[in-house]
RNA sequence: GGCCCUGUCGUCUAACGGUCAGGACACUGGUCUUUCAAGCCAGCAGCACGGGUUCGACUCCCGUCAGGGCCGCCA
């Protein structure tokens, strides 16, 4: 029936499973079975440089292990797929080509030079209202383009904005956002190696699939103008749309990895029960009761209102989270919780990587406590040799940091395939690419993840630990290297402690 | 800088013109307990500011300020 609540999810494969995407997904999920409709899961892959099958599953795999379910989707089928918009690829040409056909888009032939030289020129100029696309190729006379198209002159293709008055568009939480057209560019639909942008396909897939809301994140408020004039544009029906707040770091800034743990998959390991974490999620933006906070998963989707969203970005208080998750530790049986254990922290699994690599060092069984000590807590703690060992020899500790912070966040971070040779190759060649040795930079990082200076052998350890632990501690050690005291003058080797 | 969104305890939130502005996390004190947690009790702490509208504003309107988002051939 036309009037199924239909809502979805569409992440981009692009990276680790993100706590905003469950956070999202979340309410989309409670608002489609709410009103006994469907939900859907699309993946948006369309970035042909930055999407990974590896990243599509672990999204797959988080959101399965949240108990968050979908109707329709890539892995699961439905009566309007494909879900994987690279899929997808020729229904958004055909639509493009529509869009050309009535005038409502145009081929523009600007090259990467000419747009960065103009961004350029808009920077220095402070015209800061005009800044965009200026719609160079958009005089160029439909023929004329069709025949530079046709000889295969690289393009891509733009909409034509609206030059004068604004779009008003209702937001089911915020009334109606007004925009001036003539402040809003002609936004690229068709990239020039044939693939959609998001603004793009996003229309046509919602559409197609027969999308009823759209429950997005704030951060898409400002391209809301250019959805709108493709849904004009193709002379289709608008979705209702409905912009979530953004999640916040402490400071009140987008939820990012480098002030707060995003990936989900961080959360599983640190031993977060799925449960906790989606009722703790219900709770940034949307209260059951006013004196009741715990419920579960049914409970929310039975008194889930979208309309009662507040839309103050929630700082994303993980020392509440971590409360609630005790709540629920404790409401579960002794047998229970040891189910929970044998299933990710202390499963045969995981056991038998640790073993693997404790194996030679100990000399009787109970050593393997103490010495694989780090493989199971969350938070490390430094001893006085730990932090005098994570000053890299013959750098400083702001050097250190440094050096850290770069290889974590510009390489160790890209790597989705979390294996020792990759680790290694990639840790090697930082060193190459900054001048440092080896054994300079292994051992702060050894100490980083582990807390210790005799580890098992490297690579082995932070693949066992898995990305996340790594990610995590690294940060930790960074910070940790930033409030140690610089050096007094002369001395460049590290070892320099706080102030007693 | 431009456009847009937002603004209740430090944090998550309740309130939908009339309440001593409620609950939760954190924090503090007490209680229970061999200890530590958990539990229980108590305490601390907020309507950003200024104008209106109204008999009456946290609630409505305007302005200021503050915070945030976007300004990519990324989503």
């Amino acid at each position: 029936m036309a009037d199924t609540v239909r809502t979805r999810i569409a992440p981009s494969p692009t990276g680790d499973p993100h706590v905003g995407t469950a956070y999202v997904a979340l309410f989309n999920y409670a608002w489609a079975r709410k009103n006994g409709g469907q939900f859907i899961l699309r993946i948006e892959d369309t970035d042909r440089e930055r999407s990974s099958p590896a990243s599509e599953s672990m999204i797959f795999e988080a959101l399965h292990w949240l108990g968050v379910s979908w109707d329709e989707g890539p892995d699961v089928g439905g009566p309007f797929g494909p879900y994987r918009q690279s899929e997808r690829f020729e229904i958004y040409r055909k639509h493009a080509e529509r869009l050309l056909a009535a005038g409502a888009a145009y081929p523009c032939f600007c090259t990467k030079e000419r747009l960065e030289a103009l961004r350029e020129a808009q920077r220095k100029a402070k015209v800061a209202h005009a800044l965009g696309y200026d719609g160079h190729c958009r005089a160029i006379a439909q023929g004329d383009g069709r025949r530079r198209r046709e000889a295969g002159e690289p393009h891509v293709i733009r909409l034509a904005m609206p030059r004068e008055g604004e779009t008003v568009v209702a937001d089911l939480l915020r009334g109606e956002l007004r925009f001036d057209n003539t402040l809003v560019d002609d936004q690229v639909l068709i990239k020039s190696d044939g693939y959609p942008t998001y603004h793009l396909a996003n229309v046509v897939d919602d559409h197609l699939m027969g999308i009823t809301h759209v429950i997005r994140a704030e951060e898409w408020i400002s391209s809301l103008p250019k959805h709108a004039q493709l849904y004009r544009a193709f002379g289709w029906g608008s979705p209702v749309f409905c912009h979530l707040p953004l999640l916040r770091n402490t400071d009140k800034s987008k939820i990012s990895k480098r002030k707060n743990p995003v990936s989900l998959n961080y959360y599983r390991r640190a031993g977060y029960l799925p449960e906790a974490l989606l009722n703790f999620l219900a709770l940034q933006g949307w209260a059951i009761a006013e004196d009741r906070e715990e419920f579960t998963l049914e409970e929310f989707i039975a008194s889930f209102e979208l309309s009662k969203v507040t839309l103050g970005g929630p700082v994303f208080d993980l020392g509440k989270l971590t409360w609630m998750n005790g709540k629920y530790i404790r409401r579960l049986t002794v047998p229970q919780l040891l189910e929970r254990l044998r299933g990710d922290l202390v499963s045969d699994e995981y056991l038998l990587k640790v073993l693997t690599l404790a194996h030679e060092r100990i000399e009787k069984l109970e050593d393997f406590v103490e010495y694989a000590r780090f493989f199971f807590v969350g938070e490390l703690e430094y001893d006085a040799e730990a932090r005098a060992k994570l000053v890299a020899k013959r750098r400083t500790a702001a050097q250190t940091a440094q050096a850290l912070d770069r290889l974590l966040e510009e390489n160790l971070d890209q790597l989705l395939e979390w294996e020792p040779a990759r680790i290694e190759e990639t840790m090697r060649s930082f060193c190459d690419a900054n001048g440092w040795k080896t054994s300079d930079l292994f051992m702060p990082v050894r100490v980083a993840v582990t807390g210790k200076a005799a580890t098992p052998p490297l690579f082995e350890t932070m693949e066992v630990l898995g990305k996340e632990i790594c990610r995590r501690r690294l940060r930790r050690a960074v910070e940790t290297l930033r409030g140690m005291k610089a050096p007094g003058g002369t001395g460049t080797h590290g070892g320099e402690d706080e102030t007693p």
